[in-house]
DNA sequence: TTGTAAGCGTTATCAC
DNA sequence: GTGATAACGCTTACAA
């Protein structure tokens, strides 16, 4: 059934179905009324595909997530929940693409058939292909996360550099000296992950201001890989007596690991990080982080991807955040680990 | 760029580009070669849109989802992921339709529009306005979940009647007479949710078979929900020696609540459940649970689609899985609570 | 081996 | 206020 039919049935010309349903034009009273009855009659939607080619634009956006077979963190669910929240809110379908390494067929598909409108991209790296290829294809699109030449696209993005450092700002101002960064995978971070990298930068520069003890370390993105990277850091640095992390995964772990070492936190030792809000609460006892609002950043992309559908034109967006450290209940003040019984 | 610049350009016909493309028919050597040069320089790719108008296919899937809005349950993600996962490797893309109540535009614009060749819902209730649409519309559907008239559509889903009841003859077979049922949300099981119905029969039976003493008690999807839905069941059942669960989203509530009463698990107090397999390895101490094979789950639900797509006269598929219970550190032999200190 | 042309279901331009 | 008709970019008979 297509406007066709809806036009003979009600014995009118296709456009005239058509300015109708769009308004575009006057119709009179009569010829719309009947129209309608036939349209309702018959249960009749116009093709959105056949609209899509007419008009050129698809009303839906492509969001490239990370391949799903990797298990995502509780912050990338939350990207990709509030995209989705907000893409609806705003009358576009979202089509998913889980691009994973170089040779992606899905990413491809995405970006060359002209299937969206635009892109959101998860999980940028320093330096990122998918960007390029978006870049010379000419696709809007809006990273969550931001390559190392920032100014050349549009992006939301946490600024890990600045948090981590504030974390370890705070931990020393409690008199902690020893402090490790339980960092994000050795792979991620090899592959130029930007809050891998950035975490790494700013956990450095905060070590060296306050003339700390830093040690860091990658860790993969799960509760055993948190568990194993403390037993390994305790064991071979008995002075520590804090860490900060961005490893949201692995952060159950990292509790873990303490109470099984007997450390109580945050009376033995403290935790600082950067997490999910609900992730931070959720944990017991709570974690003293800095809440990533990860529904604000996903509105954001989807605010910015639409102003450059509406005009290519449009300065690039920048929205960098960093919030506040909520504190909890992991951070207190420093007090040294005896020799481990 | 469109095929008809490339047809000029190499000096063919727009069908030779598209038949050298598609290999449909054969192409001289000579043309295919000179149309390639042509492509790879201009980077041509062929419109998708236009594609799936002609072809009446869009190589794209619908995934009905809950609300993004509220947040997914792990088992949730993992049918998200595994069918993503397994469109892609059958190089399908998938859109997103966050499903919410009744007045739905997204899921309206996925069914009506025919922008998707088939649809995969998720949380389907016992009476299901969404199927009833499907239906009508003709377009191909399978559901993850079943509705009461389960003949009538494709599924796949999990026998939650079976995996609850034999949770709770395990815990009888230990020796527990006074057992608790935490179930999904009062809201889901009032709107006819199927998990939450069908466990409760399954429990109820169990109970009626094995003579216990049962109780059942609906508790939202969330952490503190499960702590104080356990720590009114402590308090007003004192002989409760045992829980069964299908809430996995409470289960950390439900170990916290316990842990706060001062009962340690599996020694004070057993709990058997149905839940997603890393959730219950990851818990401490892992859950005794029956593993729901959520990978396999979303495989199949794309499997059946794909195979309905290709001939909707095919005839529904139905798989309803019951994995066996993994025996992990949850579960002991019953011993009395003693009268709460 | 290749070209011509019809048509997928819309919207928009032009004419009346 | 309404109708005819030409696109949008592609695939696929049908011809040659």
């Amino acid at each position: 059934m297509n406007i066709g039919e809806i036009a003979r049935r009600s014995g009118v010309a296709r456009s005239t179905v058509s300015y109708a349903l769009s308004g575009k034009r006057p119709v009179s009273e009569e010829t719309r009324r009947r129209i309608q009855a036939v349209i309702d009659e018959l249960g009749y939607r116009p093709n959105a595909v056949a609209k899509a080619l007419k008009e050129g634009r698809t009303h839906t956006i492509g969001l490239v997530i990370p391949p799903a077979s990797r298990r995502l963190t509780d912050m990338q669910l939350g990207f990709v929940a509030s995209v989705v929240d907000a893409a609806a809110r705003a009358d576009l379908d979202v089509l998913l693409s889980p691009s994973g390494g170089e040779h992606d067929r899905s990413f491809e598909r995405v970006v060359a058939g002209r299937r969206v409108d635009g892109v959101i991209v998860m999980e940028i790296r320093l330096e990122d292909e998918r960007v390029t290829r978006l870049r010379q294809s000419g696709l809007p699109f809006v990273g969550i996360g931001r390559t190392r030449h920032p100014e050349e696209m549009s992006w939301v993005d946490i600024d890990y550099e600045t948090l981590i450092a504030k974390c370890v700002h705070h931990l020393a101002d409690l008199g902690h000296r020893h402090i490790a960064l339980v960092n994000r995978s050795a792979e991620l971070v090899a592959a130029g992950y930007g809050p891998g990298h950035r975490a790494q930068t700013g956990f450095t520069r905060a070590v060296a201001e306050r003339d700390l003890h830093g040690v860091e370390m990658c860790c993969a993105d799960d509760i055993n890989s948190g568990v194993s990277c403390v037993e390994q850091l305790l064991d071979e640095h008995p002075g520590l007596t804090a860490i900060a992390t961005v490893n949201e995964a692995a952060t159950p772990g990292v509790y873990r690991a303490l109470s099984n070492a007997g450390l109580v936190v945050p009376r033995d030792f403290s935790i600082a990080g950067v997490a999910a809000g609900h992730l931070a609460e959720n944990l017991h006892p709570p974690l003293t982080a800095a809440d990533v609002p990860a529904d604000e950043l996903g509105a954001r992309a989807v605010e910015m991807l639409i102003r450059r559908i509406a005009d290519p034109a449009t300065p690039h967006g920048h929205f960098l955040v960093a919030p506040p450290i909520s504190l909890r209940g992991t951070t207190g003040p420093a007090r040294p680990r005896g020799p481990r019984a």
